[in-house]
DNA sequence: AATCTCTGAAAAAGCGATTTAGTAGAAGTT
DNA sequence: AACTTCTACTAAATCGCTTTTTCAGAGATT
């Protein structure tokens, strides 16, 4: 086996013309007055040729001290220093696409999302990024927004573009590549695809056993679009967790007709609002509500409202994911929080782990767990059954 | 001049194994049940020379015919049409590092933001990905954390990783790189830098014309933090509409105790909380309150209920950006929209413009229009001087 | 018959690295 | 003196493509 090059986070801690020890360290240097505005566009960077040439040896030998192969372990410390002080001097760096061609290493990994401006997206985005920079890795980010066409093609280009590796986060899997790839809550089962996953049984416990205990009995529940991944497993745990405590109606676990669902692909609180005047619409009464996510809640704490329903005097409402501004919505929202940024960060780990040690960690499910933030939008559910809404009064 | 190589779009067009006019067309084609899971991990792909080799042809030729290159006018379309149906037979897809080393040119691109996760930075992003792909270009993305040392060298960085350009979200600007850069909200100087900026006079007109008009006359700021790029000039603005309407105080334009300023680096609404809990503390009387933007007009919302005072019964509030989540409010947010989108949008295509014809699109400026959103947070303003809190009661 | 012009393609020189296989010369060993 | 063994390097082959230059042969022109 040959030697592995060099990522650029320890060519930077090699030549470093800047300073700096770990890109994603505490320092907070404070930039050069005017060291980087070197003023005229850069005239074309030094290449390892010219170094060589420059130092009066060939390529082979500077490629070998800079990248401390061990082939280079009989050159006389001498000659390294040389080469290096050079190399500081002229501040090269190496050919980014060169070394990639022959090296077959891009370190570089692709991710696809739905969308980058969803809340959800970003967070894991941002765990993802934070493991990735800092072990010297780049990443392309390619939003599929649920079209099908996409959701194959773009991991495809990313392969085609040498990425070492690919994420994917909230989208069905189907493909298998010749590189390592891990989902984040991508409830597949394509072998060779590591999966970071919510552990969802424990989510609907905790959201469903406070209602409960709060005496709620007639819970109402937005479900996920049928294209999110989550929508299937949540709800499945919903119906599990929810017979378990008893939850039932009219021979079924759950009363169907206190079941909508998301229609439509819009970030927006719309569809929980939509979803909800649906419920209300029903006529059944309720006292509780289980949204699929924060988005949705804030739709529906609009709908109830608009109803002339008080939450949570009358209606109690829980969230999913404790996005940013859950907290400071008004009333502030109780949801099941997931841990996103570490899921992301978890998902890069595992990723790399697998590019760098291929066959490791191939038992594809890691699992992270909830928690039940407790804030405003949930109370103890009323003595009087409240009535449905306007419709009824 | 020589041809310029097709980008990976026209490549799709033309040897498109999977059907696909343009990327981001509406086509919504059922994925194949099977086709791309082919079971197997790939092995190694066709390369030129094979396929070459296949053909009975020389690379050159090949490379000639599939490139469009005028060179290849003489070859018969007999032999043209050989290659065209091999290439896609083996599904041939040109080794990206290659060529990119071989042309100079990466189809890459590099955005640098502060934070993935904001809200605002995902909202440009979504646009700038939105031409971007479009026209066959992919790119990179980093996250600064306001840090000065990542704010120079991930640009650094990028332009190693061979980016055609560098689109850089909020972030103040110094370098001067050999690549052409376009900035969102960068209100820099920098010679050679195009500049996409939001009409902050026209902004600040409608929000204070708006207030104003509702009767208030004691007006309260948020300022943002001194490290976002539109801190100054939003400001600046906001001083000279204040002027114009007569809203001075003291000798002053602004009564200095009515202004806060964001403090500390989270993107939690906390820190409009902090802000306005100051502005309370102050003892001056305010109806209206303009804050820097939506997330920490949250805050300021809660911080107003907390001192028992009714938004916008007491106090109105104006936020700044209509991000997701303002609709959504309780009440919903009365703000100053900002057409991120757009912005990021209009970022990319100028990059690309400036990246294929240089010297082109150097009159730096762009200037977008803000647009206000009348929702529930702005009311007339109170006869009798609101008390300022629960310390004065 | 000699020259010129097309036609249809191939050779070859990169792009800027990495890495294997060698190789001169010095030093050490028998 | 002949051998092995180090030491300190280097040559050369890739990686997979692009693009300029060259070139052989057919046909047209003088």
């Amino acid at each position: 086996m040959s030697i592995a090059a060099l990522n650029f986070v320890q060519y930077l801690r090699l030549l470093a013309p800047f300073p700096c020890a770990r890109l994603r360290s505490v320092s907070t240097r404070k930039p050069k007055a005017d060291g980087d505005i070197s003023g005229r566009a850069a005239r074309k960077p030094m290449s390892l040729k010219n170094l060589a040439e420059h130092l009066a040896l060939s390529p082979a030998t500077v490629s070998l001290v800079i990248n401390r192969s061990p082939v280079a372990d009989s050159i006389p410390q001498d000659t390294k220093d040389r080469i290096f002080a050079a190399a500081r001097k002229f501040k090269y760096r190496p050919n980014f696409l060169a070394r990639s061609l022959r090296t077959q290493r891009s370190f570089t990994i692709g991710v696809i999302v739905p969308e980058v401006s969803d809340g959800y997206s970003a967070s894991v985005m941002s765990g993802v990024e934070d493991y990735l920079l800092q072990e010297g890795y780049f990443y392309f980010v390619a939003s599929h927004r649920h079209r099908p066409d996409l959701i194959d093609e773009y991991p495809n280009i990313f392969v085609e573009r040498s990425v070492d590796g690919l994420i994917a986060v909230d989208t069905p899997w189907r493909l298998n590549l010749s590189v390592p790839v891990v989902t984040v809550s991508g409830h597949n089962d394509v072998k060779g695809v590591s999966n970071i996953v919510l552990n969802h049984s424990r989510a609907a416990e905790l959201a469903l056993r406070h209602l409960f205990h709060l005496g709620h009995r007639r819970i109402a529940f937005i479900k996920g679009q049928e294209f999110s991944s989550d929508t299937a497993v949540r709800w499945a745990s919903i119906e599990r967790v929810a017979s378990h405590l008893g939850l039932t109606r009219n021979g079924s676990v759950i009363n169907p007709r206190l079941v909508a669902q998301l229609e439509g692909d819009s970030p927006s609180p719309q569809l929980g609002h939509m979803a909800t005047k649906m419920l209300l619409a029903s006529g059944e009464p309720f006292s509780a509500l289980f949204a699929f996510n924060d988005i949705s809640a804030m739709g529906a704490i609009r709908a109830l409202r608009e109803s002339g329903l008080n939450v949570p005097g009358d209606v109690s409402v829980v969230g999913f994911d404790d996005i940013q501004s859950a907290a400071f919505q008004n009333p502030a929202l109780t949801t099941v929080r997931q841990p996103l940024r570490e899921m992301g960060r978890i998902a890069a780990e595992i990723l790399l782990k697998r590019i760098n040690r291929p066959g490791s960690d191939l038992h594809s499910k890691h699992t992270v767990e909830p928690e039940l933030i407790i804030r405003e939008t949930t109370a103890p559910a009323p003595a009087v059954r409240p009535l449905t809404g306007r419709h009824r009064s």
